[in-house]
RNA sequence: GCGCCCGUAGCUCAAUGGAUAGAGCAUCUGACUACGGAUCAGAAGGUUAGGGGUUCGAGUCCCUUCGGGCGCACCA
């Protein structure tokens, strides 16, 4: 139970009985006291009375005294409230003993499948699928923290025209050589190859154009050349993830082609829907409130006018097999906020057609971009996309270096270790902690530096609180009583009370930079109270009081942490 | 042309319609016989791009101007 809600049950009962009809207190944390609720002015108009009335008389009528010290009217109308010591050390007890630190499971688990990261086969994948797999990621740990069923559908770009030539160049090159290069993970190299090639070559693409049809008709050679191609791509995406640090597997590879035998029926039903229009020899569905820039409606395109399948089939498709066949509910997109208004109309599509239907949702949990130190969108020295690898390699070699100047004591292999960790913490943290809406800077500096919002401030503070316990040679007690007397310690104590708050409204509007935020607030707090308050050295029981703040902020902020995909070193 | 998003301190970013718009970086001033100073405390810094409106109350909602980004039929 967090404050907030306390409050909440507490003032509802005395707003209702002044106001008649059922009132949200409206209750915040407050600069001006720890919690404010703000509902009597909003009531001040219906009820035609001074809302400094309304306010006093919700006082008298509150039942308050076991949570609150303090609770009066302020300003126009405000209600503050101040907690008591008693009521907040009460709730930090009972975080120490709640191995899921307040956050309970979910009343209400669902099933929800997470598309994210999607890389093309035979292209190397790049900073554009970065935040994709960063934020679909943290979504995949919290959903699944919180007791839900997570899929995660990694949509692998597997088919389509380009891999014609690409099966053409592999068989030139000789399947050995072919993936030998692949696996050295030179995507870029063989997919320009093989497309210099097509450019160049008309015979080379006149037999990239057989091959096409080759593939489509199921010609066992093509599909086995296919297959080799899909798996070392495959193979290389598992290496980077790896790297990465994300939770995909080998299992959630789900292949755009695995949906071609429910393109046509697709098709066809929306037909049979009557929801089928011809234009200009494409099979088009125009979705109410799409206008394109002629001013004319928008069509979502089912079929081309070649008879083939694009985008939207395929997508069609995996709605209707996710909230069919896998009985999700919720789907999520996690994709390029480009891509906005292509989702916009599958998922009125779908919804038309019925595979989309109460409770079942779709949300496009959509994104920036991530932008260069000159503000435009981040690409390499030569105007090319930046390869992902390259990023997380440099990241990892700058954390290294830091970890090694900083701390010599560390061995070889730790200060690996721990450079890895602040990296790649660091690379996903920078994405994670900015409004996912918004383009945000990529900027090394920052992002690795031990000050500010940022991962490695985070990681410090934790390896600190992890030095203590090790210095103290102890566990802490859970069952130790907590005293809040410092200032630092109620602040300190506020913050941890209000993790499973935070957890509850990120798995709602997936805006990961307000868990970050939080967890920099703990960290702050802590920062604090560590300055202000003796802990080894302060006689019990204020020793065993603090070694409990210090415990529990340590399991937050590693918890927090490894829902965004970070790593919390004991050292570092 | 139409649509969507954005404009907040020098910089990077916060702020479920609530009181005096908050952090970090950078700048300046303090605290080192240190439970890890990879820290903490303090100062300074703002006409929330401009203008109108709704509201008891607007950075937030509506309209408008300016500036920037993105998207607008068979590529995925």
């Amino acid at each position: 139970m967090d404050l907030e809600k306390l409050l909440t049950d507490r003032l509802a009962p005395a707003f209702a009985t002044v106001a008649g009809v059922p009132v949200n207190p409206v209750v915040r944390r407050s600069p001006r006291a720890d919690f404010q609720s703000d509902a009597a002015l909003a009531l001040a108009r219906r009820l035609g009375r001074p809302p400094r009335d309304i306010a006093a008389e919700v006082l008298g009528y509150a039942d308050l005294a076991d949570v609150c010290s303090v609770a009066e009217v302020s300003g126009p109308g405000f209600l503050n409230l101040t907690v008591a010591d008693a009521a907040l050390a009460a709730l930090v007890s009972a975080l120490a003993t709640d191995p899921r630190l307040g956050v309970p499971v979910t009343a209400e688990p669902e099933t929800v499948v997470i598309d994210y990261s999607a890389p093309n086969v035979a292209k190397e994948m790049h900073v554009g699928h970065l935040r994709s797999t960063v934020i679909g990621d943290a979504a995949a740990r919290l959903l699944e923290w919180l007791g839900h069923r997570v899929l995660r559908a990694n949509h692998l770009g597997d088919w389509g025209t380009p891999f014609g030539m690409l099966i053409e160049h592999l068989a030139d090159l000789g399947e050995a050589e072919a993936a030998h290069e692949l696996s050295m993970g030179d995507l870029d190299s063989f997919y320009k190859a093989a497309r210099a090639k097509f450019d160049a070559d008309g015979a080379f693409a006149e037999r990239s154009r057989l091959r096409v049809v080759a593939l489509q008709g199921g010609d066992p050679v093509t599909l086995r050349l296919w297959r080799l191609l899909v798996e070392q791509s495959e193979r290389y995406f598992m290496t980077v993830y790896d790297r990465l640090d994300v939770t995909l597997t080998e299992r959630d590879f789900h292949g755009e082609s695995s949906y071609n035998d429910l393109l046509a029926p697709v098709v066809d039903d929306l037909g049979r829907l009557g929801l089928l229009r011809e234009s200009d020899g494409a099979a088009c569905v125009f979705p109410p409130g799409s206008v394109g820039r002629d001013g004319e409606p928008l069509p979502l395109i089912v079929r081309k006018s070649d008879g083939g399948y694009g985008y939207p089939a395929t997508d069609l498709a995996a709605i209707r097999q996710r909230t069919g066949a896998l009985g999700a509910t919720r789907l999520l997109y996690v994709v390029g906020l480009p891509q906005r208004r292509h989702f916009e109309m599958v998922y009125a599509v779908a919804a038309q057609a019925g595979w989309l239907s109460p409770p079942a949702r779709a949300e496009h949990v959509g994104f920036g971009s991530i932008l260069g130190a000159d503000g435009r969108m981040l690409r390499s020295r030569a105007g090319g996309s930046v390869k992902l690898v390259g990023l997380l390699d440099e990241a990892i070699s700058r954390a290294t270096a830091l970890a090694r100047e900083r701390n010599p004591e560390l061995g070889e292999a730790e200060a690996a270790e721990v450079g890895r960790a602040v990296g790649i913490g660091a690379i996903k943290y920078a994405d994670l902690s900015n409004d996912r809406h918004r383009d945000y800077v990529l900027d090394w500096e920052r992002m690795l530096s031990l000050d500010g919002n940022t991962a490695p401030y985070l990681q410090y503070a934790y390896s600190r609180i992890r030095s203590i316990f090790r210095r103290a040679g102890m566990a802490a007690r859970p069952d130790a009583a907590v005293s809040l007397a410092e200032p630092a310690e109620r602040a300190l104590a506020f913050e941890l009370v209000g993790f499973g708050r935070v957890v509850g409204e990120v798995a709602e509007n997936l805006e990961f930079h307000h868990l970050a935020g939080y967890l920099y607030r703990l960290a702050a707090a802590f920062s604090a109270f560590y300055e202000r308050c003796p802990v080894l050295r302060a006689d019990e029981p204020v020793r065993d009081s603090r070694l409990v703040l210090c415990d529990l902020t340590a399991q937050v902020l590693r918890q927090g942490l490894h829902l965004l995909g970070i790593r919390t070193p004991e050292r570092m």
